[in-house]
Order: structure tokens, then sequence, then C-alpha cells
DNA sequence: CTAAAAACCTATTAATATAGTATGTTAGTT
DNA sequence: AACTAACATACTATATTAATAGGTTTTTAG
């Protein structure tokens, strides 16, 4: 599995949270509650959207979370690079500390570096405002 | 991690059979110290290979392994899904008796299912052929 | 000024997957 | 008959995942 449920629930957070901006902060019982996702679960994710700048939280009563940028400017790639901390495919692309002796004449190599390359590619073609509902419609399908 | 050791190293064995198959069956004890693998542990992938028509085993003395098909003809794709057992990059495209509720009207799914496909797409573009040395000059690189 | 609300913080846990290891048994060759 | 190599089954340590539990701090509303 490439993404887990972080990965998953931070995306369909920032959606939420993309379509229900107005003036006030967002609370996130109410987006726990439309998104039916454990609201103590989705703090922990919201703890780590807070610390890499996506989101920013406000203390106390009639606070909450909103977006700290217009939704066509969160990448949908950097959202799971952040929340799954990388997103190799392979353990050999993953950090430094995994080393592999065999990196100077791994035959495969290149292969997985190919297969990193599409997937970055293609989820950093997208962005948050790509998933919200155009209409008024009521219509809650992507086609 | 999409693809664990399982998939990467029945890669690296097929490609190593690839180059070292003449008349003679192949010993898997040979493919693991060339390939610094477990031995044991690359016999329950050899296995799972077995199973899926890939390759071909030979038991007693004089026996060991040889592939079912010529190297252009095993595609990569093919091999990851079998060792994986399936690829999905997420929960929900993964099987049937997963089955979210929000499947109807999710925002998400089609974008996932297009993370799917360019995988898939790219493994699918790869055989064995590939990853073979194509000159005798003794040089390990795929440049 | 106090009570409520909401973010924020720390620790624990059940379940599952991963990456092997260990110990055999069976079949076929020399 | 001895040897070899595939085939089979069971076990284990470690890590990750997906939460849950219970508390603390900050701020606004009444």
């Amino acid at each position: 599995m490439l993404i887990s449920t972080r990965g998953r629930y931070a995306l369909r957070l920032l959606i939420d949270m993309a379509e229900h901006s107005g003036k006030d902060y967002i609370k996130l019982k109410d987006v726990a509650e439309r998104q039916d996702i454990s609201e103590k679960y989705l703090e922990s994710i919201v703890k780590q959207l807070v610390t890499g700048h996506i989101i920013v939280g406000l203390r106390g009563k009639g606070g909450g979370y909103r977006l700290s940028k217009a939704p066509d400017e969160i990448v949908v790639g950097d959202i799971m690079r952040l929340m799954e901390g990388g997103l190799a495919p392979v353990a050999c692309l993953e950090n430094e500390s995994f080393n592999c002796p065999r990196m100077g004449m791994c035959r495969t190599l290149n292969f997985w570096r190919g297969l990193d390359d599409v997937i970055h590619k293609y989820i950093d073609s997208y962005t948050i405002a790509d998933f919200m509902r155009t209409d008024e419609s009521g219509n809650d399908y992507v086609i």
C-alpha cells in the first residue's frame, strides 16, 4: 500500500475544508462528522498538516482550522509526501540510511526510479481545487 | 511501500535466470549466492513463481529452475502483481471485501484509479529482456 | 470572571504485514 | 544407495498501521 489512511484522510479533509471555507474557522468535529472519520485520529493528521504549513489552527472557543493558501495552490503530491513521509515505491529509494550496497551495480534501480517518477508526476498534477464541486447542483460525483 | 522485497527479489531472480539460462537447469543456491539473497527466503518466492507458471522446477540431482517463456515475454507488471498479490496504491482499490461505503459518492476515487493506471501502465511496459546485459563488455550498468 | 469549546499534547494498544529462519520431506540422478 | 535439489510447513522478531484514551492549554462567549 503506497498510500495509507493518513494520506487518504488528509486529502478528504482538505477537500472538505476547501468546500466549507468562509469567514469562520472550520471545526475538526464538523469535518470528522461529515467525512465519518474518528475525530481523535483526524487530530493527529491535522497536526502534521499544521506543521507542514498547509493549514492553520486557532485555539479556543470559535476556533478551528483554515487552509493557509488557495485550494489550487495545494498540490496533492505535497500532501502525500508530507503525510506518508516520502512515497518511495521501493525501499531502495526511500532514504539515505538504507544505502543498498548494490546501488552501483543494480540492474533494476533505474526502473524503480522511473516508477517513482511517474507516481510523483501524476500526484503533482492535481491540486485540491480539482476535487471541488464546480456547480451548485448538489452533485457529489466527479466524472 | 508499494513493492516489498518479494517483488524486488523476484525481479532480480528472473533477470539473473534469464542471463544464466542455457541447457542446464539453474540452481537456486547459485542465484542466492550471486544475488546475495537468503536461499530459504528465495525458495518461498520461487514457489509463487512456479505456481504462477513463470518458471518451472525440476527435482533431484541436476535439477533446478528454468524460465517457462522467453525473457521478452515476461512482463514485469505480471510478476509484481503475482508477488505482491495485487498492487493497489490505496486500500479502496484493493479488493471487493474492502467495499467502502463511500464508493458511490467518493470525490477521490477516480484520482486513485488514475494513479493505479499510471503505475500498471509503467510496469507493464517492461519485460525481463529490458534488464539483460546487451553486450559482453561485462558492463553491469543499465544507462 | 467563569465556563465552555476547541485546539493541542502524550501515551498506549490491537491487529496486521514483513522479512526472514528453522526443520524437515519428496523426487529424481549418478 | 547416496546425494542433491526442489518442495512443504511452521515459527518468530520487528515494524507499521489505525486507531483509542485521557489529559492540558488557550481563547471566546455569556
